[in-house]
DNA sequence: AGAAAAAAAGACATTAATATCCACAATTCC
DNA sequence: GGAATTGTGGATATTAATGTCTTTTTTTCT
């Protein structure tokens, strides 16, 4: 899967908020049936974007999660740095040592286009930039696992 | 880390027969401490590296193994699909169902270049290309994690 | 003030990957 | 044939990610 679930759910339960940014605070209950994300589980990362303030939250009545950041600043790479140990260094695909002090190890000479691009959408894509493009209808039906 | 510390293993430890073809069979023990991965784990994955008949097994003293496959025909793909769950199918990365019946879901568009370096990359790089590449010296010392 | 709604927080369960250990089987050498 | 060597297989432990459950805190509404 290349991402874990985590950052996975961050990006759907995002997209959805950046949907109803002007309905007032939305339910995690509700983002988790839409979503089909595992509720207890969404509420842990609702959590943890909370705390970085990409999303408010309210509790009580009338409470729930208003996405607060603006979803052109929001990058792909951020959240997985956020929910995920995302390893952003050039540490080494087969773990040697040596690539990391100038000398690059020389599978890199293999792995250097892949990760440019990796890095690339991880930075460039933005959470404005998916929910354009993401119809609603298109959602709907999810993947079983 | 992208791929399993099984497929970083397994590598590691094909490149070190592969440098040791016309030497007998190498022990486990000796590939282990020579590449720092822990031998029982270790034992396991050429267990199944075995079992397809990319190295051959003997035992008794004076056993070990070697390398049994042409090393210009040995991929990471091959590697990365034997020893974890590696996913090749064109799943959507955020999970939603309609990418995978023809429709693809717009965040294709931005992931499709890096889908398809890290492909490439799996497909056509050999153990024989990352053997010749990586000199003895440079891959004494290995990381600490 | 009291009841209900909702998030927050923390304990607990499950699963998969990683790692270790031990008994067993096969082989070699004497 | 017996002892030592080495892989094989199965049981178990550890860790991290995922998933669940319960209690507490905050807020709103009556």
């Amino acid at each position: 899967m290349f991402f874990s679930k985590a950052w996975n759910y961050s990006i759907r339960a995002l997209i959805y908020l950046a949907e109803h940014k002007d309905d007032g605070p939305i339910l995690r209950s509700v983002i988790a049936e839409q979503e089909s994300i595992p509720s207890p589980f969404l509420a842990k990362i609702l959590g943890t974007l909370a705390t970085v303030n990409i999303i408010e939250s309210t509790r009580g009545p009338k409470g729930g999660f208003v996405l607060k950041a603006d979803p052109e600043k929001i990058t792909l790479l951020e959240i997985a740095k956020l929910v995920e140990h995302f390893d952003e260094s050039g540490k080494c695909l087969l773990g040697y040592g040596s690539c990391e002090s100038g000398e690059t190890c020389p599978i890199h000479e293999y792995w250097a286009e892949p990760k440019q691009q990796i890095m690339k959408f991880l930075k460039n894509t933005t959470l404005a930039m998916i929910g354009q493009l993401v119809p609603q209808q298109k959602r709907i039906e999810l993947n079983s696992k």
